[in-house]
RNA sequence: GCUGGCGUAGCUCAGUAGGUAGAGCAGCUGACUUGUAAUCAGCAGGUCGGGGGUUCGAUUCCCUUCGCCAGCUCCA
C-alpha cells in the first residue's frame, strides 16, 4: 500500500512511518464523530495520507475538518505507543465482522488467499483505543508526531477498490511532512504554483476560452491562442517534413463500418459520440483518432517494399466523449488536434523507425525544455480481454520496443495493462501542476491493423506481406501540449511563439510616427508587433506589456528617434539595452529562426 | 458517470438573520502628454447561473437543472 514512498532513504523511511501513524491517527478521530463509519484503505502518499471511509447514511463535509483536526491533536497528547499484533485469519475475520468492517474483512481474505499475509495470519497496530489491520511501519509512539507537521486538505469520492461497480467511499486526503515548516513551504509553493494554472492563464492572456452553449470539453481558441497552435504547428510540419512524413488531409467524419473494422466500435463505443443516422440504417460517427482514415489512405494503392516505409501526417481533428467529471481545461478535453501520423514499415524496418520517432521527441522535448516527465513503456496484460490475443506478436513487439529504449539509453518504467489493444507503446506521462498525470505524447507499435484492414505490400520476393504499423503522436494534441506548455513557462512564451512578440511603447505620442515605422518594417517580414498608442501614462504601459508577458518591450523616445535605435527591454529582465534597430531586428530573427528558448534566463539576452 | 464543494458586473471579491445589490480593476468619456510595474475625475455596467416551489415578498429557504473546482473511474 506504500509503494509511493521510496523506503530506502532514512528521511524518507520516517516520513513514511509518520504519515502512516498520522493515517491511523485520523481514523481514530473519523470513529469519534462517525462510530459507526466503515474504514477501508488509508495509504501514505506523495504530499502527505488519506484516509478511505464508508459514512453509510451519515456523510462527513469538508466544514467537519476542523473538528477532526482537533480530535487528532488531543489523541497525539495522550502519547501512546504503537504496538504491533498478530491475528490467525479466522480470528481476523471474526474481529471484523463483530465491528462491521466488511472492506477490511474482503482485504484480509484476499490476503491470505494470494500468500502476501507471512504465514496466514494479519498483522494489526494498536495505538490509544484504536486498532487496525496493517504492515506497519509506524512510529513508536504518537507523541513522535512533530507539532503542526499536519493539515487535512480536502474530502473527495473513490471507489472500493478503483472499481466504478464497487461502492463510493469517501476520502479524506491530508498533507503531512516532516515538520510545520516544511508544511508551511509546501502550502506556499502549491498556492503559488496555482498562479500558473492554464485555465487561469489561458483566461488572462485570451488564449483560449469555453462556452457552455458550444459545450463543454470544446475549447474556442483566441487569437493569442491559435498563434500558439500555428508555431508549433509549423515547426511539426518541418520537422516532419525532414524526416520523411508526407501530409494528408481526412475527414473528422466516418461511417461506422469503418470503426467496426479497425475494432474501436466494440472497445472504445464509451469514449465515442454517439453515431449521427443518415438515411436508413447508414450511421456516421465523429472519429475518435485518425488511423483508421490513414489506413484507408495506404490501401487506396497498391503498395510496394519500394515505398516503405510509407510516413503519413496529419494534425487531424478528432472527438472523444470524455465522461463529464474527467474533463479539465485543455488538458482533457472532447474536441482535439493531434499531431498524429502513421508508418507503415516491413518488418526489418520497426526498430529503426521507432529509434527515429523516439529520436523525435527527445528533440522537441530537449528544445522545449521540457524535463518534468518519465518514460512509460506501457505493455499489454495477459489476463486482460482489453487486448488482442495473439501472445507470439505481442512477445515480439514488446521485446522490439523495449530493445529500441535501451539501446537509446532512455530510462523507462514498464507498465502491465497500459498497451493499446492492438499493440505496445512507449509513452510519455507528464504530471501538471496539481499533480494529475497525463499521457502526453505516445509512440506506437501495431500489429492488427494491418490484418483488419487488409493492408499488404508486394515484396521484393513477389509475395504479398502484411506491413508493420507505428501510430506516433510527439507533440501529442495541441490542447495537452499547450497546456502544458502554458503552466511550465507560467504563460511567458519564447519569442519565436509568443503571441506577440514585439511590443513598441513610445515615450510620447510625439514618437508615434517613429513606432508606425518600426512596426511597418516588423510587420513586413511577418513578426506579431503592436504599438501601444494609448493615452495611459508610460508607466501603465510598461506595466500592461509586463503583465501580457510579452517576451520583447522596445521603448522609443527622443534619443531612439535621433538615432535610429530602440531600448530593448526583455521580459522579466532587469538590464536592458539601446541598440540600433537593425540589429535589433536581425537579433529578433536569428531568434526566431533558431526557435530560440529566449524565456530561458540563459538565453534571455539576445545581445548579451 | 460517481462523491464532495462552489456559482453575485468582463475579472477579483464584499453584502443581504427574506424587503430586488456595492467596491477595486477592466470598459467608455474628459482632463493630463508622461523614460521603465497602476495619473485624476465622471459615466456606464448585474432578471445575484437557469427553471420550479414556499412566502405578501426570494439573490438569501427548499427542490431541480446547467456550469465550474477537487478526487475517483477513464484516457492523447
Amino acid at each position: 500500500m506504500c509503494e509511493e514512498c521510496d523506503k530506502s532513504q532514512d528521511g524518507q523511511e520516517q516520513l513514511h512511518r509518520l504519515r502512516h501513524s498520522l493515517a491511523h491517527i485520523m481514523a481514530e478521530a473519523v470513529l469519534e464523530l462517525r462510530p459507526n463509519a466503515k474504514l477501508a484503505f488509508g495509504p501514505p502518499v506523495e504530499f502527505g495520507f488519506y484516509y478511505d471511509f464508508d459514512f453509510g447514511g451519515e456523510p462527513l463535509g469538508e466544514a467537519d475538518l476542523p473538528e477532526i483536526e482537533k480530535r487528532m491533536e488531543l489523541i497525539l497528547r495522550k502519547n501512546a505507543p504503537f504496538e504491533r499484533g498478530e491475528m490467525p485469519l479466522a480470528e481476523a475475520l471474526a474481529w471484523f465482522e463483530e465491528r462491521g468492517e466488511t472492506y477490511k474483512a474482503e482485504y484480509a481474505r484476499e490476503l491470505v488467499e494470494t500468500g502476501k499475509a507471512g504465514g496466514g495470519s494479519l498483522s494489526f497496530y494498536t495505538s490509544g483505543g484504536f486498532t487496525d489491520m496493517c504492515e506497519g511501519p509506524h512510529l513508536e509512539r504518537t507523541g513522535q508526531v512533530p507539532r503542526g507537521c499536519f493539515k487535512l486538505d480536502r474530502i473527495s469520492g473513490s471507489y472500493w477498490r478503483g472499481d466504478e461497480k464497487r461502492p463510493m467511499l469517501t476520502r479524506i486526503y491530508a498533507l503531512a511532512f516532516a515538520s510545520k515548516d516544511e508544511l508551511k513551504d509546501y502550502i506556499a509553493r502549491r498556492k503559488l504554483a496555482m498562479e500558473r494554472d492554464h485555465r487561469k492563464l489561458g483566461d488572462e492572456l485570451d488564449l483560449f476560452i469555453q462556452d457552455a452553449d458550444v459545450g463543454v470539453g470544446f475549447p474556442l481558441w483566441m487569437p493569442n491562442g491559435t498563434v500558439l497552435r500555428d508555431e508549433l504547428e509549423k515547426w511539426a510540419k518541418e520537422e516532419e517534413f525532414l524526416a520523411g512524413f508526407q501530409r494528408v488531409t481526412t475527414p473528422s467524419v466516418a461511417r461506422g463500418a469503418l470503426y467496426l473494422r479497425s475494432g474501436h466500435l466494440p472497445y472504445y463505443k464509451d469514449s465515442m459520440f454517439p453515431p449521427m443516422l443518415v438515411d436508413e440504417n447508414d450511421e456516421y460517427y465523429l472519429r475518435p483518432m485518425n488511423c483508421p482514415h490513414h489506413h484507408k489512405v495506404y490501401a487506396a494503392r497498391p503498395r510496394s517494399y519500394r515505398e516503405l516505409p510509407l510516413r503519413l501526417a496529419e494534425y487531424g481533428n478528432d472527438f472523444r466523449y470524455e465522461k463529464h467529471g474527467s474533463l479539465s481545461g485543455l488538458l482533457r478535453v472532447r474536441a482535439m488536434t493531434m499531431n498524429d501520423a502513421h508508418i507503415y514499415c516491413t518488418p526489418e524496418q520497426v526498430e529503426e523507425e521507432f529509434h527515429s520517432v523516439i529520436q523525435m521527441y527527445q528533440k522537441y522535448y530537449a528544445h522545449l525544455r521540457l524535463g518534468n516527465f518519465r518514460v512509460r513503456l506501457s505493455l499489454h496484460d495477459p489476463d486482460s480481454d482489453k487486448f488482442v490475443a495473439d501472445h507470439e506478436a505481442w512477445d515480439q513487439s514488446e521485446t522490439a520496443v523495449r530493445q529500441v529504449l535501451h539501446n537509446l539509453g532512455v530510462a523507462y518504467e514498464e507498465e502491465r495493462g497500459e498497451a493499446a489493444f492492438y499493440g505496445p507503446k512507449v509513452d510519455i506521462q507528464i504530471k501538471n501542476l496539481m499533480g494529475r498525470e497525463e499521457t502526453v505524447s505516445t509512440c506506437q507499435l501495431d500489429f492488427v491493423m494491418a490484418e483488419r484492414f487488409d493492408l499488404t505490400y508486394a515484396d521484393r520476393d513477389g509475395q504479398r506481406k502484411r506491413p508493420y504499423i507505428l501510430h506516433r503522436a510527439p507533440l501529442s494534441t495541441h490542447e495537452r501540449m499547450i497546456s502544458f506548455l502554458i503552466e511550465f513557462y507560467g504563460g511567458a512564451f519564447p519569442t519565436w511563439m509568443a503571441p506577440v512578440q514585439v511590443r513598441l511603447v513610445p515615450v510620447s505620442a510625439d514618437f508615434a510616427p517613429y513606432a508606425a515605422e518600426l512596426q511597418e518594417r516588423l510587420c513586413g517580414d511577418f513578426f506579431r508587433v503592436e504599438t501601444d498608442d494609448s493615452e495611459e501614462s508610460f508607466n501603465k504601459k510598461i506595466r500592461n506589456a509586463v503583465t501580457r508577458k510579452i517576451p520583447n518591450v522596445w521603448v522609443v523616445g527622443a534619443k531612439e528617434q535621433e538615432d535610429r535605435t530602440v531600448t530593448w527591454r526583455r521580459y522579466c529582465v532587469k538590464e536592458q539595452v539601446t541598440v540600433a534597430f537593425d540589429k535589433a531586428f536581425d537579433a529578433l530573427k536569428d531568434m526566431r529562426a533558431a526557435r530560440a528558448m529566449d524565456n530561458f534566463a540563459d538565453t534571455a539576452l539576445p545581445l548579451g
